[in-house]
DNA sequence: CTGTAACCGAGACGGTACGTCGAGTCTTTCC
DNA sequence: GGAAAGACTCGACGTACCGTCTCGGTTACAG
């Protein structure tokens, strides 16, 4: 079996892509995932479906790429790097303002459904989920590993502590929530996510240290 | 607008009934969700396709079901209620034992397709959604809370934490590196997660606080 | 390799039928073959596509079989046969008044669009071909060997000559002139071909016999 | 409007003509006409599809110049005019040999498909018709013509006769056989065709007819 | 001898129709 | 009246070609 011959892509049209991205994101958050269909994506961008298969190779593939390319045109649109995590020296309020920022976020009916979408398609077919988290979920976390490591440098943080494993603690609750409606958001709540992640729930011991200050030993 | 008449539920065949849960099981494992069909089922399932739709209302309803009475069967054959969370006086030895337990049901092949598929049509029908949720995901998250809220009486966790939130903290990492693949499942993931959880992330550094608090138990 | 399991005729809409053939003929008429989908058929028909491919394997297999339907309609509507050769006696003139019946059908714009367009399609398409044939055009030519055999017995054509061959030479031109649009078709030609194929192109020979009239010996 | 400025005839490819012609020949021959596309001659030929609708309106105009080039090339090959009909003094002969070199023509699969397609084609497609008779047919009939114009000289042919609507006595029901497949070809036939159309098919009766009559040659 | 204008191979493009699949509805027949 | 069976309308699928439209590249004639 052979592979059909690969179209050129120098011979792109920019024009078609662009109109596929729009008409893909506009027909996802006016109709939904499941309703949105190639055919309509194709006749509302004013284009063949065989230029939207010769290029991508499914609906949700399409989605993906529109997402991913809104995300850098917004991002250019903004300036600088929008998901920048500050270090303000504050552990605690950086991770405070930036999980309020996503709050923000994930309440913009803008990228809600289609994020969604690509999540739940993402569960279901393999290859979505790998590059929606490799594209899209993983960098983003990496900002929090950084951010985690900085903050052990300072003795924020344990030093034995694997970041990548401490994000989840207030992050996963969140996705959770907004991806499966298991419960509100607001910042109130990520407030508390990223008090019990740091400070722990269980009481103070007695024992420990007596000293100060967010322990600014070099 | 009318209803339509509502079928008459105390002449429905159970032998219909059974015979569609197990082909939409069956179907689900083999071929997957999205290429499963009601026709698909109806026909496995020696059926009229009318007699799904009489009682169901769409393939998701039916999974969804399907999957309720799949638990049922299995706690039934078990013997006793097998999702109760022990409480042995120890939270973390408790945690961690349940938890090692869910990763052993999440790599269950026989669970892991149907409720990936669940999952993942009730992130964008918000119906199965709700119904994922209150019927089979808070139920369970509910023992938790109960485990914790027994943990809050002993001193083992402190007064004023809430303890839905607090379970998220190792849940819903779990959750999410299950149904997104966001990374491997393993005991000693658990077990980290249990830990980072109940003991905080940064050092124990009882100063640094005002005071006040609540968490005045007897 | 299996058939699929056949559709069950005896629950066929019989509504649907019609409407379809009734679809086929009046598109071919309105924009011709080429232009004629099963696509737009259905969607003049009210009806879905599916029905038409579960019952005609092609479009030119309805559009063979509403003919045929047409053909009845007409000759029920007519009352009797109307295709019967009429037997005065007078060979040549019951042949010339069964052409000029024919020239008239010919040059009726509701029959000639779609009969062209299945000879067309019957001599590229051999299945559609032998069908045409045999359940169209042969039965009407035989008529024309049973006249032929009629006139044998009283003499009017030479006992030895093929009824099945002699008819061509008056059939076929004119098949062709229409089909192929090689000539004009009119009385005067179908009466001339008549004429020659009955008394030869050849001038009388004077030997010969004697003999009066349409040798009306028994 | 404005024809497109028409391309410049002298500037092009002859390979790239020969190759379309012995593309199209060959397409039409292994897969025949319908499923012969100018995409599948285009890259046969190795030549662009522009290059096909530069030159040619469709695809049956491809096919038919390519099948008259076919036409010349044989002819070209064969050293002399291949369709001439011979004048042995004798009519019949001469034209049960004619017709006995086209049976074997008809049957010669290198021209038989191509032919009939584009015969089939010019049913449907007026343009093409009109072009297939007068470029290919009306021509050879004319030959037909002559020869008859020439046996009326001689008397073997009452002078009367329109030798146009004579030919057709014995051409079109080959024609018609081998088009419809209305049934056998061969040499019995083709000369019991011309025993029929030369001598008549009924008794040679030379009363029963007023007098007067045509044929007075000297 | 060199533009430059046409043809050329290639193939992406906006379209139309294909033939198939499955959804959800409707109808028939049996129990 | 529920159920098996399956034909129905409808809508989308992914593919095949259509005929048009760029793209370099390669002649071939004009300056």
């Amino acid at each position: 079996m052979v592979d059909k011959p690969a179209p050129d892509a120098t011979r792109r049209s920019e024009k078609s892509r662009r109109a596929i991205y729009d008409a893909a994101l506009a027909l996802v958050g006016e109709v939904g995932y499941p309703r949105t269909t190639v055919e309509g994506i194709a006749a509302r961008a004013g284009v063949g479906k065989q230029t939207i298969y010769r290029w991508w190779s499914s609906k949700a593939d399409v989605l993906l790429e529109a997402f991913l390319a809104l995300g850098e045109q917004v991002a250019r649109t903004a300036g600088q790097e929008p998901y920048a995590i500050p270090d303000t020296g504050d552990l605690a309020a950086d991770l405070k303002a930036v999980l309020r920022a996503t709050v923000d976020e994930l309440l913009d009916p803008r990228f809600e459904v289609p994020s969604r979408a690509l999540a739940a398609e993402g569960l279901v077919n393999e290859q979505v989920g790998r590059e929606f988290v490799s594209k899209l979920l993983e960098p983003q976390l990496q900002l929090y590993v950084a951010r985690l490591r900085a903050a052990q440098g300072t003795g924020e943080v344990r030093g034995d502590v694997d970041p990548r494993i401490a994000l989840e603690l207030f992050v996963s609750p969140l996705a959770q929530r907004w991806l499966q409606r298991t419960g509100p958001i607001s910042y109130d709540y990520t407030d508390t996510l990223v008090e019990y992640a740091l400070h722990g729930i269980a009481p103070r011991l007695p024992a420990a240290r007596p000293a100060a200050g967010p322990a600014r030993r070099v």
